[in-house]
This record gives C-alpha cells, structure tokens and sequence, in this order.
DNA sequence: GGTTTATTGTTTCGATCTGAAACAATAGTA
DNA sequence: TACTATTGTTTCAGATCGAAACAATAAACC
C-alpha cells in the first residue's frame, strides 16, 4: 500500500489478517515488526474503493506472501474505541520520517479480521513499506501485539478450532503427500490438546476424504507409513 | 437517525440487524418497508464517530423495538462490490422528498451484519423517518428484500444454527416460564426440523441449565405441563 | 365416581459412537 | 532370526442417540 495513494481507498475502514502456518509440529503466525519502534502487528491493509472486501484482503496476502488464491475466511470485525491509538500510528508514521499533523491513518478504523491457512513451505514473506521485517512467530511464544491485535489473534483461533472439523482446513496446512500423523499433529497444534491415535484415524478414515498411496520409507526400523492425500473434489 | 447530522457518522460504515422473534410457533423478523416504494430491508443503522461498534447496534436498535440490553450477536461483514447499488437509496430518498444529486448515503458500504434474540411479546417496532412501516415477517414468507438483504439473512439463520446449542439463545425468545413443549419448539423453528420429544427432554434436562416450577394448567383433558425458568447464572 | 382421552414425563432397548487398551503388521537393526 | 519402534487394526466397555413403549394425570363424559 502506499501512502501518496491513498484516496483511493475507503476511509475508517481496515483488515488484519491471521496467517496461519505450519511448521510440522508448531502452529506459527506471521507478524510485521516496524522498524526501530519495536510494535509488532498483524499484517493488514485497506479497501479500494472499487474492490471487494474479500479482493482487498487476497490483494494484501498477495503482496505479502507471494501466494494467489489463498484459504481466507472471515471471523469478526473489530470496532471497539479502545482500538483508536493514533498515537502508535504516530510514532510509526515518525520513525519513517514522516512528521504530518493529520493523516488519514491516525482517523479511528473498524477493522474486519480475516485468518488464512497456508502452506509454511511454499511462503516467502515480505514486508511493506511501513515495516522492516516479517516472519512467522510460535502461537503460544507471541511477542506484544499493536492495538488489540493480541485479542484478534485470539478470537481467530478460537474460530479456527470451532470450524475444524466442518471444513477441512488442514488441506491448506499440509503439503499434497502427509502421513496420518502428520495430520494427527495439525489437528493437535490447532486445538492444543493431544488426540487418541486410534480413535484418530478411525475417525479421519470414516469420512472418506483421503486417498491413501505408496507407503512413505525414511529409514526407521519400524512399519512404514501410507501416505495420504485429501480426495479431489468431484 | 437525521440526515441532517450525517458528519457525526462515519463514512462508508452501516450494520444490518436480523431481529428475531418467536410467535410461539413461528420464527420471525423485523423488517422495514420503504413508504411508496414498495422496498422491504433489514433495520439498520451507522456508526458515530465516537461510539463503538456494539453500541451502535444497541443503540439503533433501542430506537427501534424499545428494548435495552438486547442479546446481540455479530456473524459477518458484507463488503462485496454487488451491494454498491446507489438507485436504491436514491429513489427511496426521492419518494421522501430529498431530490439531491450528491448525499452519503449514495456512497459505498460495508455492512456488519448483527442478529438479535427478543421477546416477541414485549416489542413495540417503531419505523423510522425514512420508513413507514416496520413489523413481522414469517421465516419462511419473506417478501423480497433490498440489496443483499435476503443474503444476510440467511447468513445470519445459518449462523444461529450453528451455535444453537453452545450459548443458550432461546433465554431471549421465551417469555420468564415456558413448558417444555414451549422450548422444544423454539428449537424446532430455528433447526427447522421435527425432533423427538423423549430425547429432547431428556438431552435439556442433561444441561442441568433449567429450574422446575409449578404446573401450568390451561383446562386441557390431559396430563399438566411443569413450568421451566432457565438458572440464573451464579 | 369410574371411564375415557389427550398430552406430558419417564424408562427401556438396541444401534451407534467414543475412549482406552490390546493386538497385529512390518521396516530396519543387531 | 530375534529385537525394536512405529503404524494399522481390532476389541471391549461405557456413553450417547433414536425410536418406541410405558406411566402419570387433568379434564370431559357418562
């Protein structure tokens, strides 16, 4: 995003979003850290005033993390007044040099939330203009969070475990080929409690979602996994 | 809310409110009807620049049914670029008499869509300056609605499902003392399907969440119903 | 007052689902 | 060939769920 542009985009209006990764064994979240300030953030953006709102928020994750056609799902819009600090903004906006008086960022913004599930592998991130670094951050080791970005992180994942099961959100976290512990452990790292190993996979087996294939050989003494993979839609 | 004082708005920011209420058999929900334009919508409203998202709802709301300390629930945020529909409230301005070329309310916006749970008995609906009627509409007889209205709408019944049993929403749709025939209803209206009488007594009572009082004797032939108040949280 | 009827409250019973453990299979190692 | 670690599968008891039967009872009817 950048700043001399921005009538292009609608006023009070913002997104964050909650980029979920997984590394094999920990969930991560990809947080921005604004140079010299020390604040940590989620990554957001704004709406063009002739894009959707979903658009605007695939646009965002775009620039951010080089992938199209991301899993996005929308889970609450934030609008409390305690959400309104221009003064961070400020201080943001003044370790880059800029010394404005009034800017269209230190306005109150009501922010919808968005959480994203991707594949930890195939990201490269990048920071925007504002922030000097981005990277991915263990759920349970999170720095302090801007604003109330802490409280969104919360609620997301909370929506998260909620709709596990009805969705099959881990598609995204995984890649093509996994083994039923691969996903045991996805399903473990997202609702933080460990699951009964036979139950899980009768479970998982039940739905008739997977595929199973050759079996996966990494040179332990001990039976070899099958490999699955999550049946095309038809 | 007065077209005249639109500066303490912010711009670009609406809600739509689904009001639901139970008749005793049907759900219901409050819809506004456009005086000569035949347009039904949601009751909806802004956001003052220095009021919280929540307590726009409420407020709005209040102004509406009369009701304080409404059971208010937020389930999704309409950004898609179909709801721009400027004609729509222009000609609903114009049969009022406002025949300006350029006013907010032509502008884009997002809408955070909030459903509520009242007491059908104790409502008082009172339109708006821009509407001339508002009042009950069956579930499942709507007329058709404005913009994405029918949209939201099923958002918001799709949402209330779904979290039907994890908070106790029917407290907000009976009266203080209701039969279990009351309740079991109340379910049925919002599931939209029959269940079986023996299981749902017996799943209810499980809860542990109701008081049994008296019996209500109405000069049926038959075997009195006890009357249930829901626990008062301790 | 006894009998009938309609509705509510409760129990039963089998089917299904769950949780925990045991059993079986097997790829590599010793 | 025996051993070990891990995965795949089965077993079994307990909980849960759906459907039906059974029990209780308030008013109406004779």
């Amino acid at each position: 995003m950048s700043i001399s542009q921005d009538f292009v985009f609608l006023p009070h209006i913002a997104y964050d979003s909650v980029v979920f990764g997984f590394s094999g064994e920990k969930l991560k979240i990809l947080l921005m850290e604004y140079s010299q300030t020390g604040f940590f953030a989620l990554p957001g953006g704004f709406v063009k005033k002739d894009e959707s709102l979903d658009s605007a928020v695939q646009r965002g994750l775009k620039e951010r993390t080089g992938l199209d056609q991301i899993y996005l799902e929308q889970f609450y819009t934030f609008g409390s007044m305690e959400r309104f600090q221009p003064e961070i903004m400020r201080s943001i906006m003044r370790a880059h040099g800029f010394e404005q008086a009034d800017h269209w960022l230190f306005e109150r913004f009501i922010s919808i939330g968005y959480y994203a599930l991707i594949n930890y592998e195939e990201v490269n991130p990048q920071p925007d203009n504002l922030s000097d670094s981005i990277g991915w951050y263990e759920l349970d080791q999170l720095p302090d969070l801007i604003l109330d970005h802490g409280f969104i992180v919360q609620k997301a994942l909370t929506h998260l475990r909620t709709h596990l099961d009805q969705k099959l959100l881990s598609i995204n976290l995984l890649p093509e080929l996994f083994t039923m512990k691969d996903l045991q452990l996805v399903y473990e790292a997202i609702l933080g409690e460990e699951l009964n190993r036979a139950n899980f996979q009768r479970k998982i087996l039940s739905l008739d979602i997977l595929d199973r294939h050759e079996k996966l050989f990494l040179g332990g003494s001990h039976k070899a996994p099958y490999l699955y993979s999550f049946k095309k839609k038809s």
